[in-house]
DNA sequence: AGCTTTGTTGACTGGTCAGTCAAGAAAGTT
DNA sequence: AACTTTCTTGACTGACCAGTCAACAAAGCT
């Protein structure tokens, strides 16, 4: 996963992810198939170990700001010092979605799965009047989602943690109330 | 620039570009150096003739909404119907920013820029009492940078279009008075 | 026209690619 | 212990990769 997280589909060669994984080149193709089975199997496993936790996160406070907050700061930071890089899953839409129908599907599922959470936390807030009245919810779902993953190609793309934690702290104002 | 915007750098072979370009390879290395280069001037080719002008459409109306609703709207369509998918910007800052600072610095100006207008027409459109005088417009700017290169992840990995412009219109509703 | 410079072409290089194969080791079964 | 099944290994394949080379054509200049 960590392989074709930091050098993408094109760029992991087979001997680089033997290296990585320490498992020899048959074995994986007994295992998966082929390089694109493996991939997927790869974006499962992110999906799993590091999207779903953020997702799950949405429902760790009240708060849906401060819940937010706390999931993405540490991306921001870098601070999660020995992971690449960026969104596996972002650089897997920018990459192969295009290509791999497999792909696309697990990458449109899993952003409409955030923007669900998201809506469904922001309602919990704004029950126990942590939100105004005002705003609508489901728009702003949809926008915290784009805001998220645009934050992550910027981050990427070597923009400066402070605009980045800038854009996040705008959205979560808008539910003040 | 086609056929790095579709493929990406390790997806466009040398073959693929002599092909889509009708140039021959030689011609391409005396011209350019080497593929690295090739790539680059193809992202300011990119930046040009697709990024620039969405900057300079903010300035094409009093209201920054119409303007960059106006904007953003044919891309989201897929109405621009021989262009690739997806914007090779941010497919730059996935694949390669990583890897080649270069890169890294166009995508990182071409970012900074685009939020630079976005403000400016902000505050035009403010000075012209279309903006309310509550919207921190500097955080706005930050967060509609992010919500445009996230429609545009959104965009590739397959997410529908209402939810989209839901997203850049919450962004939007953002500034009414 | 004769000569220099510039551009073009296609064959070629060493290296790497994804994927396969067959031989051998390990583990499970009776 | 004998045998079958599963897993692992490293060598191998044809294809393709980025980049180079040398022969050739076109154009500019005197």
């Amino acid at each position: 996963m960590r392989t074709f997280w930091e050098r993408g589909y094109e760029g992991a060669s087979l001997s680089d992810l033997t290296e990585a994984t320490g498992v020899g080149r048959q074995s994986l193709y007994l295992a998966f198939g082929d390089k694109q089975k493996l991939y997927l199997a790869a974006l499962d496993r992110y999906r799993e170990h590091f999207f779903l936790p953020l997702v799950e996160a949405l429902s760790g406070n009240v708060d849906v700001r401060v819940a937010l907050r706390e999931a993405i700061l540490p991306l921001v930071d870098g601070s999660c010092a020995d992971d690449p890089r960026g969104c596996f899953l972002v650089a897997a839409a920018a990459e192969r979605a295009g290509e791999d129908s497999a792909v696309r599907s697990r990458v449109t599922a899993a952003f409409a799965g955030l923007e669900t959470a998201l809506l469904e936390a922001a309602q919990r807030s704004r029950a126990a009047g942590l939100v105004a009245d005002t705003v609508d919810l489901t728009g702003w779902a949809a926008l915290t989602v784009a805001t998220i993953q645009g934050m992550r190609v910027m981050e990427a793309g070597g923009t400066d943690r402070a605009t980045l934690i800038r854009a996040l702290d705008t959205a979560l104002a808008m539910l003040h109330p």
